[in-house]
RNA sequence: GGACAGGUGGCGGAGCGGCUGAACGCGCCGGUCUCGAAAACCGGUUUGCCCUUCGGGGCAACGUGGGUUCGAAUCCCACCCUGUCCGCCA
């Protein structure tokens, strides 16, 4: 959520934010309806306090009469039930005003609420200008010393490479078709050797960032309530993208979500809490199931394990101070972590810096990170793909969009409540990153060749097949 | 799922419908005392929003939402949540 005082102050600012993000969200409108809010709250307010006030003097007559009223003889009561009449008149003009106050703010307010969820954050001065991931600036490249991204694979390894869809079926180490028919399309099944990598990269993934790099390891929920997914900026605009649960029209309270990642469970950990200054910053990384409904995507990757509808993912945040340049650090150093892994994997990547157009609603700044995949990209004259980046991270940079919908505070300097900056990226994301692994460690007689870092993770062994 | 109990400030815990943003205790911060510390004593200690001539002024919040009332933490209704016991269960 932006700053409303920051908004006023300069609501060109947004008009142009999110415009640079390709969205849509009327900022007049917006305007207009903050400014009846301030008009009719105001209002309010004097008349309220003029009806305290009142309060305060009569409230101690009218039940000194009252008292008078039960001893009182016949004759005086009459009396004595006009004074108390006299004095109960006094605010109900007041009152009249309050409640109509009431009423015209109870009709802005969904409105207003609902508009202002929707104003995006506006993107970095440093962020190219762009309006789809056509747009996005590569930033560097890493290649590992044995492969070349600007040769085809043939020359870098002297074979025509399967893809990881052909090499795992010839291993058995996943069903399609017995997944599709539990649970429709965009979903698999992982068998033996498929399971165990899976597991592999995700557990020595996870025990990098938490063992070497400090992170807190954290399991939480993947089912939640609309208010965390709102909470966390994933909702309005990615309620598409979220598996919904019914609850409530089985009788429950409210209705449940799936989340599509553990960002959502490690973000909403502290939703309205003020921590201390000397808490921060908190470094968690999960590893959880991820669900994503991919509407909107018909028809785009859909063969193979590159876009599903579940998934694992390890995922790390990090709740800082609100300060510019320690959340451009953590930035820098999540990526950073992100580089080691894939090069103790020995994947080829590039880092992406995302275009505005490319950015969501909550992201200040985001880096995407691709690995190498050779079964992806256009087909050469022979009909064999020529190879292509594919997404496996993406860093974002949120200062303090998401903190302050979260309302997650700490207490500054000079003891006031600050809301935190908060940043996410992915450490490896599964089964996807088994496409780049498992293609670019296959053999030409079909085996695959297994990470060094993962054979500890494998009970040892060096090779699949 | 069944039966009870309960939701008040950082915590514990009061609270005849008006004087209660909230007693009391603990914790925390500052001060007195002390060579220093402890004890004791004194003072302070929620959050959000609106307005401001930047001195300050005002409104709201006791799980949530509605209602009764001139006035609600206090009464009524609905919902949510938590705890305990029983049943079921990885």
């Amino acid at each position: 959520m932006i700053d409303l005082k920051q908004f006023r102050a300069d609501p060109e600012r947004f008009r142009q934010g999110a415009r640079d993000k390709n969205m849509e969200v009327d900022i007049d409108r917006l305007l207009e309806l903050d400014e009846q809010r301030r008009a009719l709250m105001a209002k309010q307010e004097s008349t309220r306090a003029e009806q305290n006030r009142i309060s305060k003097e009569i409230g101690p007559q009218i039940g000194k009469l009252k008292g008078q009223l039960k001893k009182a003889a016949d004759d005086d009561r009459a009396e004595i039930e006009a004074q108390i009449a006299e004095l109960e008149q006094r605010p109900v003009a007041l009152k009249a005003t309050i409640q109509k106050c009431d009423q015209d703010l109870a009709e802005i307010k969904p409105e207003f609420d609902a508009l202002l969820l929707k104003v995006p954050q506006p993107p970095d001065p440093d962020v190219p200008k762009g309006v789809s991931e056509e747009d996005n600036v590569e930033k560097s490249r890493w290649n590992p010393d044995w492969y070349d991204t600007d040769k085809p694979f043939a020359e870098n390894k002297g074979f025509v490479p399967k893809s990881h869809i052909d090499l795992m079926q010839a291993h058995g180490m996943v069903d399609f078709e017995r997944a599709v028919k539990m649970a429709g399309t965009r979903h698999y099944a992982l068998a033996a050797d498929g399971m165990r990598l899976h597991q592999a990269v995700l557990n020595w993934s996870f025990d990098e960032i938490t063992s070497k790099h400090g992170f807190r390891p954290m399991s939480v929920p993947v089912i939640v309530r609309e208010e965390c997914m709102v909470g966390t900026a994933f909702f309005p605009s990615g309620r598409d993208q979220a598996y919904h649960i019914e609850e409530s029209s089985r009788g429950a309270g409210h209705d449940l979500f799936l989340t599509g990642t553990g960002e959502v469970g490690l973000m909403g950990l502290h939703a309205d809490e003020i921590l201390d200054a000397d808490q921060l910053p908190l470094q968690y990384a999960t590893i959880s199931t991820c669900f994503r409904r991919e509407a909107g995507a018909a028809g785009k990757d859909t063969a193979g394990l590159y876009r599903i509808h579940q998934f694992d993912k390890v995922e790390q945040v990090v709740i800082c101070k609100a300060d510019e340049q320690e959340s451009r650090a953590w930035h820098d150093r999540m990526i950073a972590i992100v580089e080691d892994i894939l090069k103790q994997l020995d994947l080829p990547y590039r880092l992406l810096q995302c275009c505005t157009g490319d950015l969501g609603p909550k992201n200040a700044d985001m880096i995407d990170i691709e690995c190498w995949m050779p079964s992806r990209g256009e087909t050469d004259e022979h009909g064999n793909p020529r190879g292509a980046y594919g997404e496996t991270h993406s860093a974002s940079r949120l200062y303090d969009y998401q903190c302050r919908r979260l309302n997650l505070r700490y207490r500054g300097e000079d003891k006031k409540t600050v809301f935190c900056h908060s940043l996410n990226n992915t450490v490896v994301a599964s089964p996807r990153i088994l496409i780049p692994i498992i293609e670019m460690c296959q053999n030409e007689d079909g085996s695959i060749t297994i990470p060094e870092v993962l054979r500890p993770y494998m009970n040892g062994r060096e090779r699949i097949g």
